[in-house]
DNA sequence: GTCTATTGCAACTCGGAGTTGCAATCAGGC
DNA sequence: GCCTGATTGCAACTCCGAGTTGCAATAGAC
């Protein structure tokens, strides 16, 4: 998206073109997050942005789309992942990254999209792009180094450990709607480090496929 | 799930008084599960349930009053908590009602109003009940049980606990929109069950069922 | 059978989404 | 400066679905 130069930014201020769009953007983003899907229509992020509906219909002609184009340019390209050198502190840095966008308009509009609508093309696009290889490939890329460090047990399930943070973070923030602090992004982070650890395996390879009831020494998956 | 009490009611074949309401209430709940919550307006509940809009509207002004209604009729109280002797398979008890809550309509449908709105009083009304300690005491109950028996640090976070189960699955099935079966669960399980073992400690003794290993990583605190 | 609460029905009102034609205005080129 | 094309504002629409009302029909209890 190609933005004008700072010195015609500033001479108009922002009555036309690009600018209109971005704060079209802000204010979408902003009612999503603030009060919901429903309330994300034309004629109020016009009105909020204080330009005339008309003008905003030439741009987006649903909702939909308008969301669709807000979701996809704020999410910008993924962070570098986190490379400490230990597995807690890089996890404590994602947990980080993952609790601010959560709290983000951004992040709470995308949870919206994502669990208010039954299937659209608007919840594909987000899901797409979020989930993507290209999104997750930094967090994958620091569970593999703490693999090959040994901070991890080479079998660990790579998907469930990026579930569990991000699941928890979303259950916290928006269902329970509790305060997350540090401690508590410490305490997750060391819950699922322990938790997926080496285990030692003295004379006994584990099985592949068991099929009795899971013991403690079972590989997680 | 109790339900109401209908002994007489039988003779009618359900076309007046409270088979309608429960016939009301399953429409409703689909609808919401189906196709989300804006899907919920008290015509389209009314044609599908096979009704005169107005019969609806007489008895519930709103939609909203509608669905808080469904929502606090169909959770019905809480089950009784297993106790297996072992946190392993309590836990994948509580885990396998968890994900038959969450992939029912009404457990969908609870996700999305808790997701989708802002602040509402049916919003207030759904986290009141399905978050109440008389809720939660069951998994509570549990994770204590396990306390006591050694399989659990003593200085565990039990909500940290509850919260990483209930938000996983939130995040595998409404997000990621991902299978889910007893694999899964099992490695959940035996995540946060070997995450949250005692730690080592000289003068406390290992306890009897968890054959842990300590782990290079873990921390001393 | 009678009586009453419930439901069905049709014809509304009301408000917000979305459309259209045209005037006003801005940006940029000359 | 002025001209031109693109963008925005404006007002008067249409359209549709939510919600209302008065009354007729009927199921169900007695």
């Amino acid at each position: 998206m190609p933005r004008r130069t700072e010195s015609l930014r500033r001479k108009s201020i922002g009555r036309r073109g690009a600018p209109v769009v971005e704060r079209v953007y802000e204010v979408a983003l902003g009612l999503l997050a603030e009060r919901g899907l429903e309330a994300v229509s034309i004629p109020e992020v016009a009105a909020r942005a204080g330009l005339n509906k008309t003008s905003v219909y030439r741009r987006w002609p649903t909702h939909e789309a308008l969301l669709e184009d807000a979701l996809q340019a704020s999410l910008g390209a993924p962070a570098e992942p986190p490379d400490t050198g230990a597995l807690r502190t890089d996890l404590l840095a994602l947990a980080r990254g993952a609790l601010a966008f959560a709290q983000s308009p951004l992040g709470k509009g995308v949870v919206r999209v994502l669990l208010a609508q039954g299937d659209s093309p608007l919840l594909r696009a987000v899901v797409g792009s979020l989930l993507s290889p290209a999104a997750t490939a930094g967090p994958r890329q620091v569970l593999a180094r703490a693999v090959q460090r040994g901070e991890l047990d080479p079998g660990v399930d790579v998907s469930l450990l990026l579930s569990v943070v991000a699941g928890t973070l979303l259950q916290r923030i928006h269902v329970e709607r509790r305060r997350v602090d540090g401690r508590f992004l410490e305490a997750l982070v060391e819950l699922v480090a322990s938790g997926a650890a080496p285990r030692r395996h003295p004379s006994r390879p584990a099985p592949k496929r068991a099929r009795r009831a899971p013991s403690p020494g079972d590989p997680v998956e």
